[in-house]
DNA sequence: TCTTCGAATTAGAATAATTCCAATTATTGC
DNA sequence: GCAATAATTGGAATTATTCTAATTCGAAGA
């Protein structure tokens, strides 16, 4: 398990050649690596420009096509705020994100203790959820 | 307001001129009626071609704007899912969107009697939250 | 009714995130 | 080391949506 501590997030030297059936190829690795490092939800471009710096090479496609590989591997969550570019988010924990409109900052948020959404929603007999996104908009505090 | 019986959904003719502070149009009681008409979350493009049916010269940037009117003066939702194209909901009372996956049909979801989804959020001390989506996907029984 | 003026509509161009494509390069299994 | 397979790359293509500038509409006042 990849360590979430975010005081000391993995190099890309540091993780391993492969995850959970995934191969880590040095771009994957990097731009993992970058999503692992600054939590704050960076889009794909975001994340390119943050890759370029270690990896002047890297492609635009290339982080489009890791970002995709590692969401569809569980390694990554992709994160919609409507029809806003998407961003991508490291935390695997059961959460949801709240954006500050003032600043455009994005927070985790997570349930209350033991709480699981379905069974607060109606939904029709027999249908099994294999998605769910919670996305908040606000404002804190005296912003 | 706006009758929401399925069976009987305004034609154009029969909107007021205006709506809640919105001035309505030709075209926004064309767009806003095709939304009411056929309860099944079009998109702009949908809209579209629908309004083309009875007015033919009404253009797709026309549409959008239409849109974008009712929705800001809260006679109409839009739902997104993930990077879909956006879809358009008349359904103002509070529910969420389940996706069904093998068919794309989107479904409303409402909430179980009495519940508030901020009880059940750790949501950071001040919050105010403004907008709030839920998006659901999965399948439906044997589907 | 006629005129005026701001708002709405229109067609088409522009934008921007993302995906596709075809060619090259890397990696794995033999 | 070699063939087969997978990943990367740059650039073109796609697509939903927004923008722009010109035209038209419609309400309100003269």
């Amino acid at each position: 398990m990849i360590s979430l501590d975010a005081n000391s997030s993995p190099t890309p030297e540091e993780l391993p050649p492969e995850i959970d059936g995934l191969r880590m190829t040095k771009q994957r690795r990097e731009v993992f690596s970058v999503v692992l490092a600054e939590r704050d939800h960076p889009t794909a471009n975001d994340v390119f420009s943050r890759s370029q710096k270690r990896m002047p090479t890297i492609s635009l496609a290339t982080v489009y096509n890791c970002l995709e590989a590692l969401v569809s591997h569980g390694l990554v969550r992709q994160v919609n705020f409507e029809r806003e570019p998407s961003r991508y988010c490291p935390n695997l924990s059961d959460h949801c994100h709240f954006q500050d409109q003032k600043t455009g900052t994005i927070h985790d948020v997570v349930f209350k203790e033991g709480v699981n959404l379905a069974d607060f929603l109606e939904l029709p007999q027999g249908t099994e959820v294999s998605h769910l996104e919670i996305s908040l908009k606000g404002r804190i505090g005296s912003n």
